[in-house]
DNA sequence: AAAACGCGCAACCGCCTTGGT
DNA sequence: TACCAAGGCGGTTGCGCGTTT
């Protein structure tokens, strides 16, 4: 006997959503707010399952969409996350404002995965030993995490993986198993992978690059500075390694990561931003 | 002009965690 | 502790449309 039906599909409409039910959702949620989504159908006055609302408003109607083409500075993010988060949708889309998992997941598969991975797959396979930790959603671990670290054999207690004597861990497997276990370590090393394996490709891939004193702010809201750390030294305005970098970045209690000065208010703003750059060579194609 | 093909994206599906009882 | 409803996530499907033959 299989699983119930998330809700009572006969007679229920399925498919492209009208323009007026568009407008009966929104003018609904406007009223009402978002949540309870199961009885939001029958309030409303509109034939769909509850999930399928949700996952309308949340991936088309919200005002706060970000609609139109990616730009080469979320390409390059997505990129970047993508190598150190993996398939993890929702968290890869949290630090694109505006974006939603669904779009960042299609994005991925009809343009990105073709131009990355073929180079990458062999030598660089997702920092699969942090997930936890960088997880969105609070203390929880995601299907896809449990099904990852049942794969790979992650540690219950360090969430570390564990090499087996068989495999020949990758450089970055290397970098990040020799990380300390403390939640600040664990993002240092985060970050430390971000930069370290697809910058410095991308700067040994023939790239030049400047660093701006001021990081681009993307968002204001999302201010909340729980650690302050600096990695490197002094900063310079041309160099090939990252090391050599003044990173002042925040960390957030949920994961999410920024540079900006404490001062500055900033939250999220990316080191690319300021970056002079070719893309092309940057996604290895 | 029409059929075949390929791609992008919206939507659906199944499974999971959380929170309430 | 067990159960259930609700919400959320990632994987997959299939439709619509542009391009090619």
């Amino acid at each position: 006997m299989g699983r119930a039906p998330c809700c009572e599909k006969v007679g229920l409409k399925r498919g492209r959503w009208t323009a007026e039910e568009d407008e009966i959702l929104n003018n609904y949620i406007k009223v009402h707010g978002e949540g309870s989504w199961r009885s939001l159908p029958k309030n409303a006055g509109l034939m769909r399952c509850g999930k399928s609302c949700r996952l309308r408003w949340i991936n088309y109607l919200r005002s706060d969409l970000r609609r139109g083409n990616i730009s080469k500075e979320e390409e390059h993010l997505i990129a970047n996350l993508h190598a150190s988060l993996g398939n993890r949708w929702s968290l890869i889309a949290a630090h694109l404002p505006g974006r939603t998992d669904n779009e960042i997941k299609n994005y991925w598969n009809s343009h990105l995965s073709q131009k990355i991975l073929p180079s990458r797959r062999p030598t660089n396979p997702p920092a699969i030993n942090l997930i936890p930790t960088i997880n969105n959603r609070k203390d929880r671990t995601s299907q896809s995490t449990m099904k990852i670290n049942k794969a790979h054999k992650v540690s219950p207690v360090t969430n570390h993986k564990i090499v087996q004597p068989e495999e020949q861990p990758t450089k970055q497997q290397t970098k990040v198993d020799s990380c300390d276990t403390s939640y600040e370590d664990e993002m240092l090393c985060f970050i430390d992978n971000i930069m370290d394996t697809d910058m410095l490709t991308m700067v040994e891939g023939g790239g030049s690059m400047g660093v701006t004193s001021e990081p681009m702010s993307v968002t204001q809201a999302m201010k909340d500075v729980s650690g302050q750390v600096e990695v490197g030294g002094s900063s310079s305005s041309t160099t090939n390694s990252f090391d050599n970098w003044s990173w002042d970045f925040d960390i957030h209690e949920d994961g999410v990561l920024g540079f900006g000065g404490e001062d500055d208010g900033n939250m999220l703003s990316w080191p690319w931003e300021s970056i002079t750059i070719d893309d092309d060579s940057f996604l290895g194609v």
